[in-house]
DNA sequence: CAACGGACCTGCCTGC
DNA sequence: TGCAGGCAGGTCCGTT
């Protein structure tokens, strides 16, 4: 489900709800997601005032006095303030007890999401310490991108979506800003110029920050913590519009499938 | 090293 | 109506 925007748009509705807050712990009903769920969350959480909510990629982080809380969405998952005693929907497997009879539940049906508790510097835990920079911040930009690209022979769309180049950007993302810059999605990404580069790290920052304006992209099923869905899917331009004409130059959008994962792209406008 | 495909899991949609 | 097959927003890991 969710990308940078879902994400981040999931974070600033849980912050009011969550922020300053001393956690009652955490009730797990299903600890089997990606990884192991640990069994002693519930004590590492109880008691504890939440002092920051805050997101490194697509990780969602809280941070307490003696560590982190931190959670990925995988593809399907999502946050959800409530009262405790609302009736649980499949999927619901673990409550963040709130104070006030109130809980953060997150709900995972295909369970490729995960949680994990750490006492030590929330950058240095092993799923964080690998990851490129933030596509928002001002070390992001087209010098980056190019410099990192040299000598690569990957697609240019795998290459922005690897982590280790610059965090955040999933399939729909990439799929926008590939368009907006007029690069195909299977061109090297060692063979593009800085110029292309710098145009392309500008339109990521344009895209990934005008869905967080929407609420982000709600395709199926993703809503915010407060059940509100996200308006950018009807800006989008060619993700998941096969053989719709080109916003551009009424070209069918091509549909192509590259490993597991299936791309987007205008035949005629993406070179 | 870099590149690629498989794996994890459930739900939903299509077509026979 | 039932069932098989394909597809879905992520990303780690093993194999070449």
């Amino acid at each position: 489900m969710p990308e940078l925007p879902e994400v981040e748009t999931t974070r600033r509705g849980i912050a009011p709800h969550v922020l300053g807050k001393r956690l009652d712990g955490a009730l797990v009903r299903n600890a089997a997601l990606r990884w192991p769920v640990p069994d002693d969350l519930n004590e590492r959480l109880a008691g504890q005032p939440v002092d920051n909510v805050g997101r490194r990629g697509k990780y969602l982080i809280l941070t307490m006095p003696r560590g982190h809380l931190i959670i990925h969405l995988g593809m399907s998952g999502s946050l959800r303030i409530c009262a405790a005693d609302t009736p649980l929907k499949k999927h619901d497997h673990i409550d963040i007890r709130l104070p006030q009879q109130r809980v953060m539940r997150y709900h995972d049906p295909r369970r490729f999401g995960s949680m994990h508790w750490t006492p030590d510097p929330v950058e240095s835990h092993p799923l964080l310490a690998e990851l490129g920079v933030e596509p928002l911040s001002d070390d992001f930009d087209g010098a980056h991108l190019y410099s990192l690209s040299r000598g690569r022979k990957i697609a240019v769309k795998d290459f922005i979506m690897n982590t280790r180049t610059v965090v955040g950007v999933g399939n729909i993302y990439a799929a926008e800003s590939l368009f907006l810059t007029g690069i195909h999605p299977f061109r090297e990404a060692g063979r593009i110029s800085a110029t292309r580069y710098q145009a392309l790290a500008e339109n990521i920052k344009i895209v990934l920050a005008a869905s967080i304006e929407q609420g982000g992209t709600t395709l199926r099923d993703f809503v915010t913590p407060d059940s509100q869905p996200g308006y950018f899917a009807q800006t989008l331009r060619v993700y998941g519009r096969t053989n719709e004409p080109c916003r551009a130059c009424a070209t069918p959008i091509k549909m192509a499938r590259k490993g597991q994962r299936s791309t987007f792209y205008c035949p005629k406008c993406q070179r």
